[in-house]
DNA sequence: AATGAGCGT
């Protein structure tokens, strides 16, 4: 109204939008509603988010519409004089995609309903009726055909009702023969470190320097710039060296003049330990003393 | 004098 008359001078609205500089979101929503978001600061020199929603029944077909519109214009530039509309040669007609997402492999099938649920619950506890614990067939857990090949997994993958229907009917004679077990067991891919007859539950191989605790000795009184390197040299003529650590800063990787190295056996690190304990190298005279598990690993 | 990293269960 009167508003643009009480301003003297271009300058105020320079000021103004200085001053306020409210910036704005607007977008619909995946139900129609239009928000529009502002954010801008008060008088009182406080931050302000102003949410305003919109139902806009209409917007859908007024968007569409635009669309069908768009869609007559004349081509132009390369595409000039080519008829109306997407050609499927140069141009990908989107749609939406939903992405479901899900924690893990598991789990991915809907979740029962609450009758289903209690359905099953009444399967399993009621009337005598027998449910394998491993695959869920009807027979005790212990006629289970994959019994070689599941009884590893009961306790440390399958916690009870857990895990999905298996695929229907185990054919007779079909049972895999222990450790030779298919790759998926319920339709989830087992590695093979879990499979039956893999050594020790969980347990993988390859992890030099902890769990299996491997004789490790400390040295200190190293130099600055000793490498793990040297400290494979010095050690490896004592016998076979599993792992070397050598302390450094984080930041500039300077040595900060310790070092653990661990050897396969615990008469090999005593012997280097003795011969390198008081030993000169790089001008300084080496300390080596078993060292002290660390507190926690993993 | 001095006791470790990161990946990921």
């Amino acid at each position: 109204m009167a508003a643009a008359a009480q301003k003297t001078s271009w300058a105020d609205d320079v000021d103004d939008q200085i001053a306020e500089q409210p910036k704005i979101e607007n977008y619909i929503d995946e139900n129609g509603v239009r928000i529009t978001v502002e954010y801008s600061v008060n008088d009182d020199g406080k931050k302000v988010k102003i949410t305003r929603k919109t139902k806009r029944v209409l917007q859908k077909a007024v968007v569409e519409h635009a669309v069908a519109e768009r869609k007559k214009w004349a081509k132009f530039g390369q595409e000039r004089g080519n008829k109306d509309g997407p050609d499927p040669a140069t141009t990908t007609v989107g749609e939406n995609v939903y992405l479901k997402l899900s924690a893990g492999n598991k789990s991915n099938e809907p979740e029962p309903t609450p009758e289903q649920s209690i359905k099953g619950q009444l399967q399993k506890a009621g009337a005598g009726k027998v449910v394998c614990r491993l695959c869920k067939g009807d027979h005790f857990t212990a006629k289970c055909p994959y019994k070689d090949s599941l009884a590893g997994l009961e306790s440390a993958d399958a916690p009870p009702g857990e895990d999905g229907a298996f695929p229907a009917e185990p054919t007779a004679g079909a049972a895999p023969g222990a450790g030779a077990g298919g790759s998926t067991i319920g339709g989830k891919y087992v590695p093979p470190s879990m499979r039956a007859g893999a050594r020790g539950a969980g347990e993988a191989m390859g992890r030099p320097g902890r769990g299996d605790d491997l004789p490790t000795l400390r040295v200190t009184n190293i130099s600055e710039d000793t490498q793990e390197n040297d400290l494979r040299d010095l050690f490896g003529r004592f016998g076979r060296v599993a792992r070397v650590y050598v302390g450094r800063d984080r930041e500039t990787g300077a040595g900060k003049g310790f070092a653990f190295v661990s050897f396969e056996e615990r008469a090999v690190a005593q012997k280097a330990m003795e011969k390198v304990h008081g030993m000169g190298y790089d001008n300084l005279i080496l300390s080596v003393q078993w060292s002290q598990p660390r507190p926690d690993g993993r």
